[in-house]
DNA sequence: ACCTGAACACCGTTCAAGT
DNA sequence: ACCTGAACACCGTTCAAGT
């Protein structure tokens, strides 16, 4: 459903009804479930990730098992950032159509010239991806591109500071006040923070593989 | 609004709405907004988040900084898999009331003997955090808890491995093929790849700590 | 000024009436 | 047997009527 996800790209999930795709497309509410195949909202919302998977397979895989799983961090990142309303599914729908398989078949291959224990293959694709996924719920979350319905995102901003410095004044958070941790993130920040994260994971499973094994330099 | 969380953790946040808080405490629907100091239902989202907030703050941080991030990364685990509904949140609701500041203060000090910069501090605490949150999204969306709203999760499960393996049979795809990596995974397996994935992460951050800078042993 | 019930503008889905 | 429009059982929120 390529309009679906279009609309969903453009005015979040929650824009996304079966009543409004009919509208777009000049149909018949009803026709819907039988023009996408499904029998109930949600595996429209399976049908709109499947769409957006194919965007993450690459065109090309490093050999070098680290820099495979760093293009496929970064490249799973950037869709998850171009379809913030992913992020609304994540713990409901699991990738299961035919583009996250392609998808899955990649991530497998990341790793296929290394020799270890299998389980603790799909562990570390597990570790990449499930970081990945995590920090950028943390970014869009951050960067407020859901909230804004009923106010801007600079009003939610300004409310937020004020309620948050009201707070941490009545209180005793010396760690806080100190770091003045509670400021929103700039987007160079999650980037960072990001990036960062990402090296110390791959650090952490570096040392976890015996580099004879590995068929990087 | 305890009512409103112990709702969620029986049906889903899906069951959450105004009429059916109030229907449950013999309210009328307009009586919520005022009642709760709301002015739209979102706010409530807030408060349900601020209120299991609550139980993120452990009653004594290990004095050792990987011990106190081991701690924090298990509790953030398992308050999130005993509310599962929370990760539906996860994009749109930032941790800004009381509970959620005493809980950030909390993660600030775990590494507040450290002396490193605080962007770094600051991204470390970050990455643990998006990491456990990536995790058990992963797990709640393997264990199905919130698909059997039509039909049963055994029903679920069988529908997926017969369609995904008609799928796998069709393309070529060796590396699933070799690994089954397709089979949902067991409660046992997302416990070992959560713990597997952070000592990873922290042993990646350890490196990164100059070691004679640290407090622990 | 405050409260509140009816009303409005939506939902997803059922189901019977029509072909 | 299939399609489809009306209807049902919900939503969040507005707003005017009542106090």
């Amino acid at each position: 459903m390529t309009s679906a996800v279009s609309l969903a790209d453009r005015e979040g999930l929650r824009a996304v009804s079966i009543r409004r795709i009919a509208t777009d497309l000049a149909a018949r509410p009803m026709s819907i479930y039988s023009f996408a195949a499904i029998e109930h909202k949600d595996e429209l919302f399976d049908l709109m990730i499947d769409e957006v998977s194919a965007e993450l397979v690459l065109p090309e895989l490093p050999q070098n098992w680290r820099e495979a799983l760093h293009a496929i961090a970064l490249r799973l990142r950037s869709v998850l950032l171009r379809h913030a309303w992913w992020i609304d599914l994540i713990g409901r729908n699991v990738l299961i159509g035919p583009n996250g398989i392609r998808y899955r078949e990649q991530t497998l291959a990341a790793l296929g010239d290394v020799q270890i224990d299998d389980t603790l293959k799909l562990a570390m694709l597990v570790a990449v991806e499930t970081y990945v996924v995590g920090q950028t719920a943390f970014a869009i979350d951050e960067q407020g591109a859901t909230h804004g319905e009923g106010r801007t995102h600079e009003q939610w901003q300004l409310a937020r500071e004020s309620y948050q410095r009201a707070l941490i004044e009545a209180g005793n958070f010396p760690h806080i006040a100190r770091l003045e941790a509670f400021q929103p993130t700039s987007p160079e920040d999650r980037d960072r923070f990001f990036t960062l994260g990402l090296e110390w994971l791959l650090a952490g499973i570096s040392t976890a593989l015996d580099p004879a094994t590995t068929t990087g330099p």
